[in-house]
DNA sequence: TTCGGCAACCAGTATAGACGGGTCGGACCG
DNA sequence: CGGTCCGACCCGTCTATACTGGTTGCCGAA
């Protein structure tokens, strides 16, 4: 038989976990006590520890790999990477997580929390109808009390009511959405630079300007639904953006 | 047996082209013919047209997906995705085809091409002895003759005959280390913003302290030595990045 | 005509086994 | 003592098969 009709294997939702998604959390678990350079179990360990057969550790293995998190060597093994000194463009975590992993303590600032008609920019971001209503949360996200974002989400009105009854300032506003059921997982970012308007430079301690990263992200939901639309606006000097990039196949020259 | 050992399966450097490979680039050539939305072979159909197994095509198929190239929806199909309206931030094409992807005409300016010994920091990018010799290549990328970038490439001194040889005003850099035998694979990416300098300014077309997004890259070839280290810096309205993210998980409880 | 159910598809997950080529340490030989 | 060769390991690739759950279109019954 193939995938045992194990009951263990649902979620709290009801959704099955797959076998491959255990081994990664144990993974991901065990690559937090390591350090860069480190090994980790081979294909073949990983079968007997986990009783799976080859492909499916290593499909587990896989995405470990293409996060970055580790790296194979053919012949060799399986090793802890080294981690990037700023933020992946290619995964989200929350600003409170971000902060911490880097041993600084984060706090927030609420500016703003309301609700109000979408422009078209914000209604096309979303994919809705124009002035359907929306959403707004602005806060200033600091780290040791110094200004590192201007923060302003956007978010679809059918999660209206978890928004707004949020601890937006202490708490996460995407865990708010989570406990109303809305389980966020991927989404787009264009990430360009603008100069500091006059509000930019006050809220962020500078000067009217000065060149601020800008990072406007759109996220969907497990479903595909688009539920926030973000701009961040960081100080050029506090904040960068680490990316893996793969040199595009020069071959035949395919381009796109 | 398994893997047939079919002799065209050898690139011309020798190397073992995997089936997958094959089917990656047939499929990347069929998706230029196509908008999005449209729907791709499925898993069955690739198995039969390549005559492979399944997991085999699906491999080729989920680097696409990866790539942000096509889609898979479960229990549709798989489709073409909609394209990035910048260039993706975890994919480098040479600044010549990501133009005249974009329909506009690319030219390049060669300020200057030069063998220097590396400071400090160019040679803890590159992983060099300090002060271990480099070539220095600093060109004006222009589109439709409109400065676009301002870019500073630093090389390993071991493919400075290439380099200086290289025509770097109308042909690519990359192609030129890919005929003297480097070929480029993948790299890490830092993204900021800064503010133009006077020769920022003067070069770009700009007024000094205007926003530039500014992108470092280390590029490493197929073996993971790193051979180029370059400096991109682009006026803020003329430019800007894409990138796919996922979620990150949140933290203990897996549960989506 | 509409609605319910079924069959055909389709991607997701999983098994078990196999060969290839790279890496590395130890045994063996000169 | 040094060099070479071999075998153990390890990742990369590939085959063949199978069950699950979601989607869709079609057909027949109400």
């Amino acid at each position: 038989m193939t995938a045992p009709a194990d009951s263990a294997r649902r979620s709290a939702e009801g959704h099955v976990v797959p076998y491959w998604r255990r081994i990664e959390l144990a993974l991901r678990a065990r690559i937090e006590g390591l350090t860069p350079g480190d090994r980790l179990p081979s294909d073949a360990d990983l079968c007997s520890e986990f009783g799976v057969s080859r492909m499916t550790a290593r499909n587990a293995v896989t995405r470990l790999v293409e996060e970055g998190l580790i790296v194979r060597v053919s012949g060799r093994g399986t090793f802890v990477a080294e981690p990037p000194a700023h933020r992946r463009a290619d995964r989200l975590l929350t600003f409170s997580h971000e902060m911490r992993r880097r041993g600084r303590v984060p706090s927030s600032r609420l500016l703003a929390r309301e609700i109000r008609p979408s422009s078209a920019t914000e209604a096309a971001a979303l994919g809705l109808r124009a002035s359907e209503p929306i959403v707004v949360v602005r806060r200033l996200r600091c780290a040791d009390d110094e200004p590192i974002a201007l923060e302003t989400a956007v978010i679809i009105q059918s999660v209206a009511a978890a928004v707004l009854a949020a601890d937006v300032e202490h708490g996460s506003l995407h865990e708010a959405l989570a406990r109303a059921g809305w389980h966020l997982r991927r989404g787009t970012a264009t990430i360009g630079a603008a100069a500091a308007s006059p509000e930019d430079a006050r809220l962020l301690g500078l000067r009217r300007g000065d060149p601020l990263l800008v990072e406007r992200r759109v996220i969907a939901d497990t479903h595909g639904r688009r539920v926030e639309a973000t701009e961040s606006r960081y100080p050029a000097d506090r904040y960068a953006l680490d990316v893996q990039f793969d040199v595009e196949p020069d071959t035949d020259r395919e381009t796109r």
